[in-house]
DNA sequence: CCTCTGACTTAAG
DNA sequence: CCTTAAGCCAGAG
């Protein structure tokens, strides 16, 4: 299936408000739970309403956050206690498996 | 209908 | 660790 369906949507919402705190999960890991082909498809409902959702627990696959919200990404994520080193999140221990 | 852009990812040099 | 390229999909112009 192309088009991105309402269903998937919701779980991809789903998926990311199910992030525990102090834990994160990636673009990439949220789209394949949710069935979607691209990681692009969770960025952009983050984009356009990412409203109530802790948009900030979502990174990117190396562990560091997309550039155009880095520093306050990083700012969140630190005050939940997230271990972040030299601007990157440390996968090991914070990653949350959908 | 076509082109460009973007909170992405993987592979390759 | 750096940059490109290609694949991907929804929106905007």
């Amino acid at each position: 299936m192309a088009a991105t369906t309402e269903m998937q949507v919701e779980r991809v919402r789903e998926l990311i408000a199910a992030i525990p705190h102090g834990r994160v999960s990636t673009y990439g890991a949220i789209a394949g739970a949710a069935g979607l082909s691209t990681p692009r498809t969770v960025a952009w409902i983050l984009r356009v309403d990412g409203g109530g959702l802790p948009w900030q627990r979502v990174i990117r696959a190396d562990g560091r956050p997309a550039p155009a919200v880095r520093t306050r990404q990083l700012a969140l994520l630190a005050e939940e206690g997230v271990p972040i080193t030299d601007g990157r999140v440390d996968m090991r221990h914070a990653f949350h498996e959908p």
